[in-house]
DNA sequence: GTGAAAGCGCTAACAA
DNA sequence: TTGTTAGCGCTTTCAC
């Protein structure tokens, strides 16, 4: 095999004019077309193998094809749920010829638009994002791209495909472990309702409240901005007064804070405190004896996410995936 | 501001046909132009903003500009610390106006030449990539994207720009502050020989040794392959016998199959055996009152990442970051 | 079975 | 200051 020196771009005209035939032929050829002698075709595919030749994806993009560009708009994928769900996404995006492109929004609306726009811009195919908690006022043209929401859905114009994930069930299953293992001061701290998920998280802890016929304390119900310093000073509150015996996370960062709060404080779990997570991240199997939590199906959502990507039907489609409750010995 | 409806493309000519002018001239005030007039830019301008108008990429690159398009080969990014380079390259891309494609090659030599040649599809115009150990023989031909290898480097035909990791001093510094506090039995988990750098960190370590004055003890210093389990397994290999009183690690995954193993096993660190892991995700910190590592300058190794992919001086450029004791509890 | 022409969206070069 | 032409790489359409 040889190798062009510092060569010109290898086009389907470079192969035709070395052949001396049309780059016509040479188009038909390299796209398994039909009406090719064979003899020609091999001639071609040989030819083109040798000389380097790569299809230009700019010039399919200008007639009209769909590109390979999947969009990924994440708040980070420095947290572990959106690492490993964009790194299975790329797994899977692979797998389909698809190209995902990382834009990270830091949920702020301006970020999210602008990553829209370079999504128009480049012609990707379809975006997968969470949407960031308010949109800018005009919301974003999305042209002919395919839109995945996760987690979050925002009222559209146009409706769109989403995977959510259902975690109501696993909130309220905790809630009611936890009152049938004798707790009755059980305390919430998750997001605010400012986050649509924030709401549906903190109405099903009410439910299982309910459920379990247990008064709600107020003071144990603890919201604010989804980070780790809310989790973590949230701690800090809660046990200045009269403390919980159990406490129940309702968001990833919030979850990590809260947890190292707890740490801090020396407290034993779930001895002193039954604790529930939010997120499971690798290491909470191997902090204190094993973090009781509410895992969610990363990989299911990666895999739902992709599947409606590459959904070629016109209707929008909505998937959603249970999380669940991981029993390990915090709780 | 008007919505088009199931409008066909928005592109120049719609804008110069709505207008009545040429296409031209908006071309010329879309991309500022000196030689238009006030006036007609403006409407132009405005005329744009109304209709939504995004510049085709596809155009563009067509016409040989360079695209926005950064490659980021990367083994994974489930791992914290690939999760957090590609984290903050992304937003270093997007304060540069460039946009970073994720592709995952499990260090498969065959998934790195696939990310190559859509990368060359697509018109990137540069990559950031974590060689695979091996190539595939016919090196992939890189066209003329801009390569930045990435902690490993690879012989290439073309010199490409690096940013590597020096982590020898780190690691020899471990290994004098463990002989200083009187250990004499260090063991050394790492990535075998088969990576260059696997072979320089184990080479590291036994500098330190020497430097220490200390023997080496082949049954105290295991390789293999660069995977959790491979530390785990490692632990149970070294706890069989005549157990060590130290250990440093020499490699992300090993260190927390080690550590995990370790943590199995019930032994008190530092007490027991003093433990020095490799690389920082976040959760050391809270592990057995903190876990003394090798902690990585990620964010400066993205930063010049992303430097030497936008730098436009046509040399190859090599950069190092050193990495750093950070030292907590466990050693 | 093969080729010539046209056009996707854009801008450099030239013309007016 | 504005317009016309041509061409980037590719495939569809129509000729041969």
């Amino acid at each position: 095999v040889e190798r062009p020196e510092v060569t010109r771009k290898v086009t389907i005209k470079t192969i035709a004019d070395d052949l001396g035939i049309s780059h016509m032929t040479v188009s038909r050829a390299l796209s398994g077309h039909a009406n090719v002698r064979a003899e020609t075709r091999d001639a071609v595919l040989l030819r083109a193998r040798e000389l380097g030749y790569v299809k230009s994806a700019a010039a399919s993009a200008m007639r009209g094809d769909k590109t390979s560009i999947i969009g990924m708009l994440l708040p980070n994928i420095s947290n572990e749920f959106y690492a490993r769900f964009a790194n299975d996404v790329s797994i899977r995006c692979s797998q389909r010829g698809l190209s995902p492109l990382i834009h990270l929004t830091n949920d702020e609306p301006q970020a999210e638009a602008d990553g829209l726009r370079r999504l128009q811009e480049l012609q990707a195919s379809a975006v997968i994002m969470v949407p960031a908690p308010r949109s800018s006022d005009d919301d974003t043209n999305l042209g002919d791209m395919r839109v995945v929401q996760l987690i979050r859905r925002r009222p559209e114009a146009r409706p769109t495909s989403a995977v959510v994930i259902d975690d109501a069930l696993a909130i309220q299953d905790a809630v009611l472990r936890l009152a049938a293992s004798g707790k009755s001061r059980i305390a919430y701290v998750g997001a605010s309702g400012f986050l649509s998920s924030g709401r549906a998280r903190l109405a099903a802890f009410r439910a299982g409240l309910s459920a379990a016929h247990l008064p709600e304390h107020p003071d144990l119900i603890q919201t604010g901005p989804a980070s780790f310093d809310m989790g973590h000073d949230a701690i800090a509150r809660l046990l200045s007064t009269e403390p919980p015996d159990a406490l129940i996370c309702g968001g990833l960062e919030i979850s990590n804070g809260a947890l190292v709060g707890l740490l801090e404080h020396n407290l034993s779990l779930p001895e002193e405190l039954a604790f529930v997570g939010y997120g499971d991240p690798s290491f909470y199997r191997w902090i204190s004896g094993g973090v009781t939590t509410i895992s969610l199906p990363v990989s299911g959502i990666a895999e739902d996410a992709v599947a409606l990507v590459a959904d070629e039907s016109p209707t929008p489609q909505t998937r959603s995936r249970a999380a669940g409750l991981k029993l390990r010995s915090t709780a």
